[in-house]
DNA sequence: GGCCCTCGAGTTCG
DNA sequence: CTCGAGGGCC
């Protein structure tokens, strides 16, 4: 039979797959130092497993399919598992299907699977997190802890005993007295995320090198010689299996999810998050609670794993190769990929502040496609040292803003060379400058530059300052770049022909002419909405008004602080420095900043405009003491107000005089937390700072006559 | 001069 | 949300 040149091309790229996930599983599993996320690492095996599952020929037994993990090193004595320490078959989402049952085909078909072959349907699960740690079995003779290893391949792991002594969490002796002779405990040892920060953050302290990430950290700690050195890193652990090796065919308990009920009785720790669950909706709907709550879990999960409960239905269901089908691990998208920068970009923001923005290859990240990454500063690119070429580990973790974690030197192309911060201003021409002990480059263009200008009139036109509807980002771009406004205050003059006409250039320019315009209609209707929301924003307050002036330094709560301090505008306009220095909240850097601003003769020609313009705002006596039932006190608001809107729970609050504050501190008076609270509430709670609902607050609202 | 607390500014994708 | 830096207090 000859050989296709299909099969030839699937044998080499087999070969190609086994090197290259052979050299990554030494790097994970021998050196603890990965080059690759585990999701790039496991879509290679996927790759290879789909090439041998199209022609078992070529299956061979060296194949990191065909095995567990990686060989184990010499380091430490080699003990030989009993009971294997198996892998679990991992399913991933088809995240472009809406529907339940094709999105999460995979595991459809792993239950499907199970419903077949034991005549059941809807079988029962016990459903787990996934930790991303380290698997390690625990083995007990008469109530002792006598030996833990490693997995190292899943037949011979590694001897850490006197290591995992050191963690806490695991039981020397294991409670009551109903326990078998002999028993083996297998479970995760992991670095919860917090203990992960707070130990790399003494490592800095201390100059000792950082963790780069919590399973690492974990890996690393029980590979430590000295078992003291393990000590001082804060691991725990998790159980989630038990066997007898002595007799395999014995079980503690009939189902799976009662032989962790007894673990715990003999003083394991297992999740909390353990649960039972029912056929494919139940473990779909585990899936989404958990995955919901990820972010809020104290330790870092990469998925959720989900058994068959019934010891004697895995029994049935057996293996295939070397892992159960009876069990299957659903892995959550990654919140990690590498990809490839190519092009480092310089942003210039509403102050001119220079910031530097990494192109890179799209990737996936966490359910996005995230092609810009912030580099935030020189500094942070210097301390990256990340270049155009370079493959970078890309995260979006808690927070939505995706940041690149580290560059993977080992994949540096020939050639790149060390970024700079350019010298000129890649929008105006002007040069780019530091001053001095500041980490922020800046453009000194001032208002002549285009960007600068255009961020000037976004700011203004923004909600929290004139608040100008349907005046956005892309509007401002085309009326800045085709010259329709020179300041903020060239908006109030444009009519609907303007905004049709600078429209129709824009779209010639573009060579994007819609359709209704070449059968010659004019769309008209935006631009008059438009115009009459520019309109409206004409009458406006004191305070948006400053703040929309765009005075460095002075932001919402500082252009609040001079309204009430002054009551009006001149007074601000016209105030000496040491005056302006008496507003609370105000120093002599911003007090130095708005005499500037109104020195400038420019701005004050603006000013002027927009007066002219008809923007009116009313004035009143000055403030210089807070009243009200709330007077001097400090209220943070946090999580979801379902009654009013948070920018209405502000007003009131301050109607009686509070300040509201978005952090909270000892000096905070009281916290109103709403559902789906996060941080701010922990530290509340931390800090013993009294907690209202939104109940509380409305009632004391209506009591005191501001409901 | 050295803390702690706030505020300002910049940020990605759909 | 997070970082950096200004303000205020010890």
């Amino acid at each position: 039979m000859s050989r296709t040149p299909d099969i030839d091309r699937a044998a080499s790229r087999a070969a190609e797959l086994r090197a290259v996930l052979a050299e990554h599983n030494y790097n994970y599993h021998v050196l603890d130092a990965p080059t690759i996320p585990d999701a790039e690492y496991d879509a290679l095996l996927r790759e290879l497993s789909a090439i041998e599952a199209e022609h078992p020929d070529l299956v061979t037994s060296d194949s990191p399919t065909q095995r567990v993990g990686a060989a184990g090193t010499t380091d430490f004595s080699p003990v030989r598992h009993e009971v294997p320490m198996l892998s679990l078959n991992n399913a991933f989402d088809d995240v472009e299907k809406t529907d339940d049952r094709e999105r999460f085909a995979e595991i459809a078909d792993f239950v499907r699977r199970i419903e077949t072959k034991l005549g059941i349907e809807n079988p029962e699960f016990s459903v787990e997190p996934k930790l991303d740690g380290l698997a390690i079995s625990l083995r007990y003779e008469g109530g002792i802890f006598v030996r833990g290893a490693t997995r190292g391949d899943g037949v011979t792991g590694e001897d850490v005993t006197a290591n995992l002594r050191t963690i806490k969490v695991i039981p020397l002796t294991l409670r009551g007295k109903d326990w078998p002779a002999v028993l083996e405990v297998r479970g995760e040892v992991y670095m919860p995320r917090a203990a992960f920060e707070a130990y790399n953050e003494k490592a800095r302290e201390t100059g000792e090198k950082t963790l780069a990430n919590p399973r690492n950290g974990a890996a690393g700690s029980l590979r430590q010689r000295d078992p003291g050195a393990t000590a001082k890193r804060p691991l725990a652990f998790y159980a989630y299996a038990v066997y007898l090796p002595d007799d395999l065919d014995a079980t503690i308990a009939p189902r799976h999810s009662e032989a962790l009920a007894r673990l715990r009785d003999w003083g394991f720790p297992v999740s909390p998050e353990v649960d039972t669950a029912q056929g494919f909706d139940g473990l779909v709907a585990y899936y989404r609670r958990i995955g919901a709550r990820r972010d809020a879990l104290p330790y870092d999960i990469d998925g959720v794993v989900y058994k068959l409960d019934r010891y004697d239905g895995q029994k049935v269901m057996g293996f295939v190769s070397r892992a159960p089908r009876w069990a299957v691990a659903h892995k959550y998208p990654a919140q990690e990929q590498t990809t490839q920068i190519v092009g480092i970009d310089v942003n210039i923001g509403r102050t001119g502040a220079a910031t530097p923005l990494a192109r890179v290859q799209p990737v996936q990240v966490a359910g996005v496609v995230v092609s810009n990454v912030t580099l935030h500063n020189a500094d942070q690119i210097a301390r990256l040292d990340a270049r155009v070429g370079d493959y970078v580990i890309v995260r979006r973790a808690g927070d939505v803003i995706p940041e690149i974690v580290r560059v993977v030197v080992e994949r540096r192309p020939e050639g790149t060379v060390e970024w700079r911060m350019p010298t000129e201003c890649p929008v105006c021409g002007s040069a780019l400058v530091r001053v001095e002990g500041m980490a922020v480059w800046r453009c000194s263009g001032g208002l002549a530059c285009g960007a600068q200008r255009k961020e000037a009139i976004f700011h203004f036109a923004s909600r929290r300052a004139m608040d100008i509807e349907g005046l956005g980002d892309r509007l401002i771009e085309d009326l800045v770049d085709l010259d329709y406004v020179k300041t903020i205050a060239d908006v109030y003059k444009l009519d609907v022909d303007d905004w049709v006409e600078m429209k129709r250039r824009a779209d010639e320019r573009d060579g994007t002419v819609p359709e209704t315009v070449k059968q010659g209609k004019v769309a008209t209707k935006w631009a008059e909405n438009l115009v009459a929301s520019i309109d409206k924003s004409r009458a406006t307050t004191l305070e948006r008004f400053l703040y929309a002036l765009g005075i460095r330094d002075v932001g919402e709560s500082t252009a609040k602080a001079l309204a009430r301090w002054f009551g009006g505008f001149d007074a601000i306009a016209n105030a000496p420095l040491e005056e302006l220095k008496q507003v609370p909240d105000v120093g002599p850097v911003v007090a130095g900043r708005i005499v500037e601003f109104f020195a400038e003769p420019h701005n004050r020609d603006v000013i002027d405009a927009l007066r002219a313009a008809g923007v009116v705002w009313a004035e009143h006596e000055p403030q210089r003491t807070v009243q009200g039932h709330l007077a001097g006190k400090t209220v943070v608001l946090t999580g979801t107000l379902e009654q009013m809107s948070r920018d209405e729970a502000k007003d009131k609050l301050e109607a009686l005089g509070a300040k509201v504050s978005g952090s909270v501190s000892k000096k905070t008076s009281f916290v109103v937390a709403g559902p789906g609270a996060g941080s701010k509430l922990e530290k509340a709670t931390e800090l013993g700072i009294e907690v209202w609902d939104e109940a509380k607050l409305i009632a004391y609202l209506d009591e005191v006559g501001q409901g």
